[in-house]
DNA sequence: CTCAGCGTGCAATAAAATTGCACGGATGCG
DNA sequence: CGCATCCGTGCAATTTTATTGCACGCTGAG
């Protein structure tokens, strides 16, 4: 991992859709230098997939919301069961178990308020193990990254 | 947008990088028109931009952190300059502006300890507009995605 | 029923990725 | 210090893939 990797990465993850030789002339190497240096990239595991963003306007989602989570019962098993519950959500984009005053964190992405309420329903209300859950719809997104930021 | 569209994009979402051919099977089309729809979906913007997601361990960013933020001063030119001022920072991946007991909301990707302590002196103490911050650190994850779901 | 418009498949063409090969600098060893 | 080895590189040939022109067929309107 040298400079011309992590400058190869950085344009990977800004836009992975120009071709080979044009990212050659921008890291200053032969397409096939590069190529082979982004085979291998892929090959580590460093780069671990390549996909398509959508925006999620024109995708009729567009809202979106962080819901923090506090459980009945504490402890792995527990709190690993509802991470799975909720993974299995559609709208769940991300769901993570943390540390501070809520065990879990989930990032929704929503079609509707109508999407939110049953959702709502599904995890958090009748025999869940949820004791209490604060929702933050999000008003305006200032940054948005996918891309990791390299050394 | 049909069908074949919507299966395309689920499957953009997943992994970009196989072949227009390999794509046009799967939806059960032939390459050109394959190839015809996934341009007019980058064209009219439903597909926003293709890029390469990193293995966040390999790429060096092991930890990850969700901030809630209270600001001082409240109110649209307050909470969108602090916005803006995380936004800046490199280990902020994403920065939102929310309904709820707090402000603003902003996700993280660090390498470790002391740089979220060196992103605390800068974005939180000082003269900075935060009154109080709520860390929590990412445990586990139980999923993580990018793709938005259609309908 | 007829016609226009749109999306499709096929085949030809253009562009891009991929590979084999030889060179050159860096590293380790005598 | 010189020599051999290894790794990454660039070039050119080859293969694969994307792209385009064209004619057909389906669909809906008149």
């Amino acid at each position: 991992m040298d400079r011309i990797d992590r400058k190869l990465l950085n344009l990977l993850q800004r836009d992975a859709s120009r071709t080979n030789a044009h990212m050659a002339e921008e890291v200053g190497l032969s397409p096939s230098s590069c190529l082979r240096r982004i085979r291998r990239l892929r090959q580590v595991g460093v780069i671990d997939r390549i996909v398509a963003i959508l925006n999620p306007a024109k995708a009729g989602r567009r809202l979106r919301a962080v819901v923090t989570v506090e459980l009945k019962l504490h402890g792995e098993p527990n709190t690993r069961q509802f991470l799975e519950l909720a993974a299995r959500e559609e709208a769940v984009t991300q769901a993570h178990a943390v540390t501070g005053e809520v065990d879990a964190i989930l990032m929704l992405r929503l079609r509707d308020m109508e999407e939110y309420d049953a959702l709502c329903h599904r995890l958090f209300q009748g025999r869940t193990n949820v004791a209490r859950y604060w929702t933050m719809m999000v008003i305006r997104t200032a940054k948005d990254e996918t891309a990791i930021p390299l050394e």
